[in-house]
DNA sequence: ACGTGTTGGCTTTTT
DNA sequence: GCCAACACGT
């Protein structure tokens, strides 16, 4: 291969990042710079020039779908096959070690990974067994104390409780959650980074391996890393042996809440022998405008490493803010503005609405659907998330490993047969006393004769399903066990009794789960394992796709979380007001108002030719009017950066104090109404029109209705007839 | 054991 | 305002 196709198209810095000799690299690279280019071309360049060999490179990445698409990328570059290269998610990564060397990481062969939701019911039944009330111990709180004490490395018998009753009490929930989960071979998200790392820090020969085995270790996102995290890789990349080269961006830290730690970054220089640092700072996305505006409200976060995007770009159009009414009247102005984008022969696709929470996207459909505009909302449930998915995953789980006490509980009465409240707590009773899992107090219940009648009848056809399952399907492709757990079980034919749109959707989920078993290929890694195993974890590392990918030409819709490393040439932010974004549950804490800052950074620099930023001055949340002002960060670009979309061009008021609503009379001839007039609206029935702003399509009009007090509605929106 | 009324609570999300 | 989770009633 000729080398010097791996530099050309680089710009300079880019240039010295995949170039550079070999040492402890870190690459700040900021929105839109070329990052993932750089990371492919230096992995490149390791193999051709440093002759490092596929098989001792580790790459590290957060997100199933960015390791994939980094394999994909280099695999086409070089044009071979990087099979022996381990690239993958930590959560992966630790997961391929844990298989590895389960017997030094004090697993059982066959453990099985909990995903949140497991853990959640799992907390649950816990709490049930110790008593505990769950007004004044919330499960979601628990699950959090559990997974921030693991990220950060801690067994409960490292916890520091200070003699304080609710620490105390807590950290023996941690303990006794613990038990649970070793008895029943079950290891939850954090508990594969903690157990990775444990193996690691009580196995040297373990942790000798692999500091030798990888002599060039990436990682990308580097900014997303949390505690556990970054101990392991320092773990890996102290010796001087290897190194290390992480890519990040301080400004694009935005997953503090949940255990991120942008020190890492600060950190790592400190860490690891002789640090570089190279600073990707040209843009090759966004118009200077948008990057001159995104700069200036980045620019008011204090401890910042320091990075200045540019392009040599065009300067583009001003970003666009606009000012709803309230949120409906904020739905329809974006969706009249992707309408004429649509009309200038753009397609749908290259549009996205970004919000900052998933509770906003209703309005914005409803209005899209008004208009007849196809969209795509990403986020919600994924594929393995669902309901009847993971019913179906629980037999197979049972079948694996019947001693899986979380998957016993899922499908022990899925679909109710006959299990009552009081056998279960009977079986659970005996399950704890003899410290076994529920299956064998199961058994032991049925071999004692301890239960009668209908109960005893129940969990014995239970036992017999499941063992029956276990010796039909065994040996047996994967698809074939699958069907059969899913038909013998009476899962089909309980959704089959339902009805409705939604039970048939069910119905197709699990025949789609039958054919994503027949399609599984079982990884190479995971050789040793049991493709139903195999299978098993990649439902819960990879939870799939919230949709089903369409081909149909969509506006994209989603949190701006979830466009953290997409971009779009037309984006729309919705709801940037005081309150909303910044969330209210800020706080007005200064750290979490800069975690907020940068989100906003992220959500403008999705945006590569026109950007507008919309907000509602009133808006119905939870059921109750709020009244936000514009947020600071519209206030923080400069205002040569801004242009504010007015219905009425004659109106113009500066953007930075604008609350107060017009009450104005002029020209309301033009609305086509009249002061007193009836009007009807499909929802809240008949009113009398009392006042208006604005002209024509887009006059808004205040209108009294008898019951409902009076409202601001916008006319363009709301189709209000003149009668 | 299952179906209906009432209460509460509520960012962001990947693995 | 909406959904989920519990309580209660049949």
């Amino acid at each position: 291969m000729d080398v010097s196709l791996l530099l050309d198209d680089l710009n300079d810095k880019q240039r010295e990042a995949v170039a550079a000799p070999q040492t402890n690299m870190l690459v700040l690279a900021g929105a839109g710079s070329g990052k993932t280019r750089v990371l492919v071309h230096r992995i490149a360049w390791l193999m051709e020039v440093e002759n490092i060999a596929p098989f001792s490179i580790l790459a590290v990445t957060f997100t199933n779908k960015a390791a994939k698409e980094m394999r994909g990328r280099i695999e086409s570059l070089m044009k071979r096959s990087m099979h022996t290269m381990w690239m993958g998610t930590f959560h992966g990564l630790a997961h391929r070690l844990l298989r590895a060397h389960h017997a030094e990481a004090g697993l059982p062969e066959n453990f099985q990974i909990l995903d949140s939701d497991d853990q959640y019911r799992l907390i649950r039944r816990i709490l049930k067994a110790m008593n505990l009330d769950e007004k004044h111990w919330p499960p979601r709180q628990v699950q959090w104390y559990i997974n921030g004490n693991k990220d950060e490395g801690l067994r409960p018998q490292h916890i520091d409780t200070h003699n304080d009753h609710t620490q105390q009490k807590m950290r023996d929930i941690y303990a006794a959650y613990q038990e649970s989960c070793d008895r029943s071979g079950l290891v939850d998200f954090a508990e594969l980074l903690l157990r990775a790392h444990e193996l690691w820090a009580r196995n040297p020969e373990i942790l000798a391996h692999y500091q030798k085995r990888f002599r060039a270790v990436l990682v990308d996102e580097f900014q997303d890393t949390n505690n556990i995290q970054y101990a392991w890789l320092r773990m890996l990349c102290s010796t001087g042996d290897n190194t290390i080269m992480i890519v990040g961006d301080d400004d694009q830290s935005i997953y503090g809440w949940r255990g991120a730690n942008v020190d890492n970054i600060h950190k790592f220089l400190k860490d690891f022998p002789k640090p570089e640092t190279i600073r990707l700072e040209q843009n090759y996305r966004s118009t200077s405008t948008i990057l001159k505006a995104a700069n200036a409200v980045i620019d008011n976060n204090t401890g910042r490493l320091g990075k200045e995007l540019w392009t040599d770009g065009a300067e583009g159009e001003l970003v666009s803010v606009y000012a709803g009414f309230n949120e409906l009247d904020e739905a329809r102005f974006i969706v009249s503005q992707i309408k004429s984008w649509l009309q200038q022969g753009h397609p749908l696709t290259e549009s996205a609405i970004l919000y900052r929470n998933n509770a906003q996207s209703r309005v914005l459909e409803e209005a899209l659907l008004h208009e007849g505009l196809a969209y795509r909302i990403y986020g919600g449930l994924r594929f393995f998330e669902r309901q009847e998915i993971k019913d179906a995953l629980g037999y197979l789980r049972m079948i694996n490993h019947p001693h899986d006490d979380a998957a016993y509980e899922r499908v022990v009465n899925t679909p109710s047969r006959g299990m009552g409240e009081k056998t279960l707590s009977n079986i659970r009773e005996t399950a704890r006393a003899h410290n076994c899992s529920l299956w064998q107090a199961s058994n032991l219940l049925i071999a004692e004769g301890a239960l009668k009648g209908r109960a005893a009848n129940a969990l014995q056809s239970f036992i017999l399903l499941i063992t029956e399952l276990e010796q039909a399907t065994e040996g047996q492709p994967l698809e074939e066990q699958a069907d059969k757990a899913i038909r013998q079980s009476g899962l089909y034919a309980m959704y089959q009794a339902e009805k409705g749109e939604k039970a048939q959707a069910r119905l197709e989920n699990l025949e789609e789960l039958v054919t994503a078993c027949k399609q599984f290929v079982v990884p190479e890694e995971a050789d040793e394992m049991t493709p139903l195993s195999a299978f098993l974890a990649h439902a819960s590392l990879e939870a799939g796709e919230t949709q089903a990918d369409s081909d149909q030409d969509a506006v994209q819709m989603m949190t701006i979380h979830t466009a953290k490393g997409l971009e779009f040439p037309l984006v729309f932010m919705a709801g940037v007001e005081e309150g909303m974004f910044p969330s209210q549950m800020t706080n007005d804490e200064p750290g979490r108002m800069e975690e907020e800052r940068r989100l906003a950074y992220v959500g403008m620099t999705r945006a590569m030719k026109k950007l507008f930023i919309t907000y509602a001055e009133s808006r119905r949340l939870y059921g109750q009017d709020k009244y936000h002002t514009a947020s600071r960060f519209i206030r923080e670009i400069p205002a040569e950066c801004v242009e504010e979309v007015r219905l009425k061009s004659t109106v113009s008021r500066p953007v930075h104090n604008r609350f107060s609503r017009a009450t104005s009379h002029e020209s309301f001839e033009q609305t086509g109404f009249q002061l007193g007039q009836r009007v009807t609206h499909r929802k809240f029935g008949e009113g009398i029109v009392l006042n208006y702003e604005g002209s024509g399509d887009h006059a808004r009009v205040q209108v009294n209705f008898d019951e409902f007090g009076s409202k601001w509605l916008v006319l363009a929106y709301a189709k209000l007839q003149p009668t």
